[in-house]
RNA sequence: GGUGCGUUGGCCGAGUGGCUAGGCAUUGGUCUGCAAAACCAAGUACAGUGGUUCGAUUCCGCUACGCACCU
């Protein structure tokens, strides 16, 4: 007996029980200053959008003095313009409701959470500025902590000014099976309205295969298809198993936000 | 019915009489200027059953299952 495992096997995560969300709650909160920004988080293909927009539908009914709600976008792909199926903007389901940091720059440059954090800081402040009531949605965790815990850049960068203080985060709970079969549904869904040929036509107008393949998921798997590098039954496979595995690492993203002591409220979406 | 070959972890796939490849998937985690990134960690398998042996996943027998061929 020499070798031993001193790292005892972590048990399996425990669903957190759903909650059931206070909304008249958070409009008082608002009210009185005790939240500036409400944050839907969840992974991928969870109902984020939908469950925001139904979340903004009703503040906007409770709200007293007609302030309406304004949705800004916490997605590192969702920013570039003409990257719309492949990053699941789901713009439709926004109907009347305003949004903001998405289609904000050209597909194939880079782009980083330290320009994030400058545009989502311009773009709150402009929210707040005409009386709407901010809702942060999206699932770069990154992307989440750089708008609301006040990380400050290294190398001379200053931070930006007027960030949100008090958060106050609703996480959209699935299980991990409910995930994948979401996953799987959704990619279905996203190849039958195009997603193929959406890349296809970036590529043909010039952007380059390198940076779609830099951004990774449907992009990368994709780009190589069109490429007729791989084949589609192939693409599909291995995109479907990537996009389970962004989805784990989401989640243990959130995961650590509520270990350093973040409170998620979670609750079922739909 | 007969003969031969095969049976390795969720899947693929090496290999050995003792030190128990590897890949994929899965699960847990790390995370402050590309984050849909990059990276770390975990699980101890050899069909079943007798035997040979100090010791068998590895050798022998039998059983089961699979494949091929024969009557």
């Amino acid at each position: 007996m020499t070798k031993k495992s001193f790292i005892p096997i972590p048990p399996p995560a425990e669903l957190p029980d759903p909650e059931t969300i206070d909304v008249a709650g958070i409009v008082a909160a608002y009210l009185a200053g005790r939240i500036d920004i409400i944050c839907v988080v969840g992974p991928t293909a969870s109902g984020k959008t939908r469950y925001a927009v139904a979340l903004a539908r009703e503040i906007d009914a409770l709200m007293p003095d007609g302030r309406r709600c304004e949705i800004l976008s916490a997605d590192s792909r969702q920013v570039y313009r003409d990257m719309t199926i492949g990053t699941g903007k789901d713009l439709c389901e926004y109907e009347d409701i305003p949004y903001h940091l998405i289609d904000i720059v050209e597909p194939g440059v880079v782009y980083n959470i330290w320009e994030y954090q400058r545009d989502f800081a311009a773009a709150y402040r402009d929210v707040r500025s005409r009386g709407a009531v901010p809702i942060l949605c999206g699932g770069s965790g990154l992307y989440v902590e750089t708008a609301t815990c006040a990380y400050e850049f290294g190398k001379g960068a200053p931070r930006a000014e007027g960030l949100p203080e008090k958060p106050y985060y609703i996480g959209t709970l699935v299980s991990r099976e409910e995930r994948r079969a979401r996953i799987d549904r959704r990619l279905d869904e996203r190849l039958e309205e195009g997603m193929v040929d959406e890349i296809r036509a970036l590529l043909e107008r010039g952007v380059s295969a390198d940076s779609l393949i830099h951004y990774d998921l449907e992009y990368k798997f994709v780009t190589q298809y069109v490429l007729g590098e791989i084949s589609y039954d192939y693409m599909k496979e291995r995109l479907r198993i990537a996009i389970h595995q962004f989805a784990k690492r989401q989640m243990t993203w959130f995961r650590g936000m509520e270990r350093s002591g973040i409170t998620i409220h979670w609750t079922l979406p739909d």
